[in-house]
DNA sequence: GTTAGCACTCATCTGCTTCGAGTGCTAATT
DNA sequence: AATTAGCACTCGAAGCAGATGAGTGCTAAC
């Protein structure tokens, strides 16, 4: 059987009308919003055949029928193949200064949800190659040092630890000059025991403070590339749409939404592909169990030196794709302008 | 009417039972709850005196008790009394290493919550005076300059800023100690116009760089007094709790722990009274509004430098005050002794 | 090919009944 | 005087029957 010009439109007016009430949509519904073109005899007959292609549903015999994930996945299809050429309309968008990326990527999620009404996540930026860019250290107090790491993409650590012999002045200043020769520019992987023992050697008296210092940096290091970041808000949007907000549901979208592990899934993508890519996942497409009566669509960043993450929206099957796809991508090309601009 | 010994033990078994149940009990349960000491008829009379006492209620007329917020009330000051004594048993938890004092806390919240099944609550840190402590400018990319702030209790913060006429290492080495010997001890609201003027005179051709660095600095006092940074964790163990899990409640509930701002009434009581204070605020004793079905008990932890926060835990009405009081406890110790060894 | 008409389905709503846990009260017992 | 047995009563929960109505599928007419 085709999909005619007919089956579309009327495949097109459920989707629609289902998005707006939430609830199954019958074919007299249809017949009046196409102002009486075909009366609802025909739409059954349409509707009757849509179902056998398997673009929408009956949850039970007497109802309206209601879009399958294949239905929405058409009608995603459609909508990115329409609006892909017309261009994304800038809307301002306060990101005003990137003081700290984490925190504004928070507010960010914060605005996105607010403003879509579904829930939104943000993962941290991850940073591909872990290079050492500058490392400082301070006396702040009597007997502790202040450690200022600082790797490829500026993402920047800080450490306070005890020491018993102090450096002096001098002696820091030399150890400064001593880590930043010797460690710039390498990996954590690269600094192998030649490097640590050349070090010590360098540092004579203040190996220890050396041995201390690493162990900081490694941990600095080490802790950034594990902990993947997420962040997640408005997850209370959820009950705004009854066919997720019943409770077993709920709890237990609510619980994945608070167990970052479980989310890793969605932000892991960006390997391949390039910068900017968005994707759309419907039901049962969600690579996270929990999200099988959602959709999920995420949108990678990229914003320059290899600094990545992931941005995704999550709602009802129904969600308005149009505005969230328009509204993650107007939202890439401003973090990214933002971002540049910060640069210089 | 008094609340004689025979009364004391029957309203203590209520709301044992009620505790392990969650539905409402009735005179026959606790009659075999005292090992048939008393029969159903006599304990039905007792209950209701302590109905007229206000003691316990009754949902619906052919329904057992269930505590009242009076009920529990007496039921939390008696605990406090016996259990003060009894020394918290200190048990493992594991507090490595502060490394960063926030992230820390975040996952002692975490800890908190899958420990006791219910949400937990936890406020960084507030500094009760920005006292400026060192400052560090450093060069980290031809026209950028990195900021360090310490401020009072070892809190830092970073900054990267784009300059357009970067100083020359030995010009650098003259601004961080002309910086450190204006500003170190002042805070946010000793940094005056005289001051200011004063060390740019002093900058010479660098009075830019000056300016751009108090600009940062404002920013990073102002920002850290002004957001009050609060975790959460666990909020979906509500739903464990059939009498917190119906939609209209847990939405409110979730909601109101997603919104920061709704919960700082909880945080905010640290003003006057000493450290390790604990509080349990029953049903609509709670300052905050959507925890009126809920208790809630909070400890203030205070580590040294007037470096103080909050925890909390939030649970329904019939939560284990015993368990939860004596983690709080043994947890407030823990956080102290921790601090302490790594200050050292 | 389209549509009017009609029988049929089935979730939802309402009212009714039953069931039983639990109460309060009274009278008997200790 | 305190305790207890006994009994009538209350009221929510659960189950069931019928009414309602939205919506369908099918057939026959246009």
């Amino acid at each position: 059987m085709e999909l005619d010009e007919r089956k579309i439109t009327i495949l097109k007016a459920i989707i629609k009308n289902y998005m707006d009430t939430g609830e199954p949509v019958g074919s007299r519904t249809i017949s009046k919003y196409v102002d009486n073109k075909w009366s609802s005899a025909t739409i059954r007959n349409e509707m009757s055949d849509l179902e056998e292609m398997g673009y929408i549903v009956q949850p039970h015999t007497s109802a309206g029928r209601i879009p399958s994930d294949k239905g929405y996945r058409f009608y995603v299809d459609q909508i990115t193949l329409e609006k892909d050429s017309e261009a994304a309309e800038v809307q301002e968008l306060m990101i005003q200064r990137i003081d700290r990326l984490e925190s504004v990527l928070k507010k960010l999620a914060k605005l996105l949800a607010h403003d879509t009404n579904y829930a939104a996540l943000i993962s941290g930026p991850r940073y591909q190659e872990n290079k050492l860019k500058f490392i400082q250290l301070s006396r702040v107090d009597a007997d502790k040092l202040l450690i200022v790491t600082v790797l490829e993409g500026n993402l920047i650590k800080n450490s306070i630890v005890h020491v018993d012999d102090v450096p002096n002045d001098e002696e820091l200043l030399n150890m400064n000059i001593l880590l930043n020769s010797n460690l710039n520019g390498l990996t954590i992987g690269e600094i192998n025991l030649d490097v640590i023992s050349r070090m010590k050697q360098q540092a004579g008296s203040h190996a220890g403070v050396v041995d201390l210092v690493l162990e900081q940096v490694a941990e600095v290091i080490r802790a950034d590339s594990e902990d993947l970041q997420i962040y997640t808000s408005g997850a209370t949007n959820i009950f705004k749409y009854p066919e997720l907000s019943d409770n077993q549901k709920a709890s237990e979208l609510l619980q994945t939404l608070e167990h970052t592990e479980l989310l890793k899934d969605l932000v892991d993508t960006g390997d391949g592909d390039g910068g900017t890519g968005i994707q759309v996942y419907i039901g049962e497409e969600s690579p996270v169990q929990a999200m099988r009566d959602c959709s999920v669509v995420t949108a990678n960043y990229e914003l320059g030196e290899g600094i990545r993450g992931t941005i995704g929206i999550i709602g009802p099957k129904r969600m308005d794709y149009e505005k969230v796809l328009k509204t993650l991508r107007t939202l890439m090309v401003q973090l990214e302008t933002a971002f540049k601009k910060e640069e210089r």
